[in-house]
RNA sequence: GGGUAGGUGCCCGAGUGGCUAAAGGGGGCAGACUGUAAAUCUGUUGGCUUACGCCUACGAUGGUUCGAAUCCAUCCCUGCCCA
């Protein structure tokens, strides 16, 4: 009997023994990307200000995000599918992950009502009602044809109470039981499951149970990040990563600062996603190997030095930090372009590092050095 | 020369007797940003002081008044119109 086929391959190369970090490969229909890895935030078929070429040849990144919600508001999915698929659409030929709109259920929190069947929205561009279903989203999902989808879930916000979360965190894990059996593209897509139940351990513990029971190709933390202090995040991230299927890649959803990062990577996490680097490139902040750097700072006025001394971007080789406060105060959108080149390329490169360091089996001296440098105290 | 509209904090501009150290923008200074309702949002912006508070301020000077950015007089300056 021919084996069945399947849009996702993981390998797992090497586990650290001393922290259970991993090195591993996705092989996807769009190419192979190594783990642990950052994923840049491309919400609206674009990473904000990028082109193509430029995540390629500036990033160096093998896959993007981006958003279900989105795309089906505008320019709609049933065109995207017309255009040849999102990959075509934005002439993107590597990997792209979409989320499922879950998160928009809480971003959008007064403009949505969550029924058993779906979320009604209410559309943030015109105030139109909207309607996402579990079966919904995978049908937006596969008309754009990513090469993950994620399951229509519900990110709870912080601070929600026992029985809330409780609730929700049991929705969300009937509606990955609706995803799945809606899926017909497993050839193609692989569909994630995601790990929801907020700060609550036993919580965690029901969700992935239960989730692991569908045998999805790749599962999810959701619902952290979310405003909570440095100190629950880790909690939870060190508590529900390492139990995750050791043979199946493990996703933290919405995590990109530096430490956040080699914190995830340092309790296996595999990949990342997040919009800090190009948000706030945008706004006019870098990440750099000293700390953050706001160029917008009238100290930077007469900085004729490089950004980064230790980074290899195309922003870091070319211009100063004078000139950079000059593009962020005249409001010039160059400064927004090659921020966001720096920071996603800062974040990729770290994760390359990271990945080095895990070969070498020195992830927590790369930590502790990292921090140090950087001014994180722990 | 005549007429007319004005002169407010770094800039523009509201205010026309007490609630005004003075609205609102802009600019300046700083902060935030974590599966993107974000090229966004927040704070701050006369001086001294930890603070209470004091001082200095609405073209200039003088006056009216318990009290003036606001009323009166004179002067200076600016825009526009007419000669």
């Amino acid at each position: 009997m021919e084996e069945k086929k399947e849009a996702l391959k993981f390998e797992v190369k090497k586990v650290d023994p001393r922290t259970g970090a991993r090195l591993g490969v996705l092989h996807l229909p769009h190419g192979d990307v190594e783990t642990p890895v950052f994923m840049p935030v491309g919400t609206q078929a674009t990473v904000k200000s990028m082109t193509t070429d430029e995540l390629k040849d500036m990033v160096n990144s093998y896959i993007i995000l981006s958003n279900t919600y989105h795309l089906f508001l505008r320019p709609g999915h049933e065109l995207v599918k017309k255009a040849g698929g999102l990959h075509k659409f934005m002439n993107w030929d590597r990997n792209i992950l979409t989320d499922s709109g879950g998160f928009q259920v809480f971003s959008l929190g007064a403009l949505r009502k969550i029924s058993e069947e779906g979320v009604e929205f209410r559309s943030h561009i015109d105030g139109s009602k909207q309607f996402i279903s579990p079966e919904k989203s995978m049908e937006i999902q596969e008309a754009l044809g990513s090469d993950i989808m994620m399951a229509f879930d519900e990110c709870a916000p912080y601070g929600a109470s026992y029985t809330y979360v409780k609730n929700s965190m049991e929705r969300t894990t009937r509606w990955a039981k609706r995803c799945k059996d809606y899926h017909t593209t497993t050839d193609k897509q692989a569909l994630f499951g995601i790990v929801q139940g907020g700060f609550y351990k036993d919580l965690r513990d029901k969700s992935l149970e239960d989730l692991v029971k569908l045998d999805l190709p790749g599962y999810a933390i959701g619902g952290i990040s979310v405003g909570e202090p440095k100190e629950d995040f880790l909690d939870i991230l060190r508590y529900i990563a390492p139990k995750m299927p050791e043979d199946k890649p493990r996703y933290l959803m919405g995590v990109g600062s530096p430490d956040y990062l080699i914190e995830a990577a340092l309790s296996g996490v595999d990949m990342c996603d997040c919009v800090l680097p190009t948000r706030m490139a945008r706004n006019g902040t870098a990440l750099t190997h000293h700390g953050q750097v706001n160029l917008l700072n009238a100290k930077h006025k007469e900085a004729f030095e490089t950004l980064d001394d230790e980074c290899d971007c195309y922003c870091c080789k070319n211009y100063t930090r004078a000139y950079l406060n000059h593009l962020f105060k005249t409001k010039e959108i160059l400064g927004a372009r090659l921020l966001s080149i720096h920071n996603l390329r800062f974040l990729v490169k770290l994760m390359e590092d990271v990945r080095e360091a895990i070969k070498e089996e020195r992830l927590i001296e790369f930590r502790d050095d990292f921090y140090k440098k950087y001014g994180y105290t722990k």
